[in-house]
DNA sequence: AAGAAGCCCTGATAGC
DNA sequence: TGCTATCAGGGCTTCT
């Protein structure tokens, strides 16, 4: 399942392997993922040179020399592995099972890339680069946790007047981007607020608070190189090993660090939240 | 019109 | 042991 810092750990263990260098050849093995592939994905992207390989929220952005900008998303299952010359030992075993590489890229230097994605609910997109801020997804997406116009007050008019549970507010891409289930059950716990309560409720304090755990939580899991749990691998098939410091997340019935109270999990918005009914109000 | 539910998909796991 | 039911969830669509 990844969320920002995943991502954030795949585009930095695939931009080295991509930044400057030509896709030889691309290859699709099915005609879609989630979404149906662009039209001739294949040949837009055969002969290109990846300009630079960037990220917004969960989305991965190849800016290429074709003005064209490939937009892929992970979805829960997806994650690219590298193979070739001195890379040989990450074919196998990282990728998963072959039945589900689903894109394959040729990179200049005897590098390929291998998009593996057992549930399809990945897609790729190409979008034009002059405005790949109007791609509709990104065009909806509120601001990055780790950039400067996200805060407290920024997440106080987004809550203004939102009558449905704050978990709920904070997995909306619009409010804050790239968020998803783990790390806003974690901000939650850090900041002491009940996932159950009210948007609109949460005060000045409450929002200044939120705002610095999803910007620490976020940051320390980037070290970390993100959670393993199930789906996600880097790209050079390495784990990252933030899953150890879940306070919540996934730890129903045990004991809360911080009081020795049970974890309860509760269901909102048919997503499973977990938290300390004493250390979070 | 905001909010919630349904849908897509497969693999891991629980339960019988 | 081997089957079936349940769960995981990002983002889009549909319903209330």
């Amino acid at each position: 399942m990844p969320e920002l810092p995943e991502v954030e750990t795949v585009r930095r263990g695939l931009a080295p392997a991509l930044e400057g260098r030509r896709i030889l050849r691309a290859h699709t093995r099915r005609a879609d993922l989630r979404f149906p592939f662009p039209d001739r994905m294949a040949e837009r992207l055969s002969g290109a040179r990846v300009n630079r390989l960037g990220r917004r929220a969960k989305y991965l952005a190849a800016d290429l020399d074709t003005g064209e900008t490939l937009i892929m998303h992970l979805g829960m299952s997806g994650r690219f592995t590298l193979g070739g010359e001195g890379l040989a030992s990450f074919v196998h075993g990282a990728g998963g099972d072959p039945r589900h590489d689903h894109v394959l890229l040729e990179i200049e230097g005897g590098t390929t890339v291998t998009f593996n994605d057992p549930r399809r609910f990945g897609f790729f997109q190409l979008w034009p680069s002059a405005g790949v801020d109007t791609y509709p997804a990104f065009a909806a997406l509120g601001p990055e946790p780790l950039a400067n116009d996200f805060s407290g007050a920024a997440l106080a008019e987004a809550f203004q007047g939102r009558r449905t549970p704050v978990k709920t507010a904070l997995l909306d891409q619009r409010v804050v981007a790239g968020l998803g289930n783990i790390y806003v059950c974690e901000a939650l716990h850090r900041a002491g607020i009940s996932p159950r309560r009210q948007a609109a409720s949460i005060g000045t304090a409450r929002s200044e608070r939120l705002a610095e755990a999803v910007r620490a939580v976020i940051r320390e899991a980037i070290e970390a190189g993100g959670s393993s749990i199930s789906d996600f691998a880097a790209a050079d098939g390495g784990l990252g090993y933030f899953q150890h410091r879940f306070e919540v997340y996934g730890r129903e019935g045990e004991a809360c660090r911080g009081c020795g109270g049970a974890i309860r999990r509760i269901v909102q918005s048919g997503r499973s939240s977990f938290y300390c009914g004493t250390c979070q109000r």
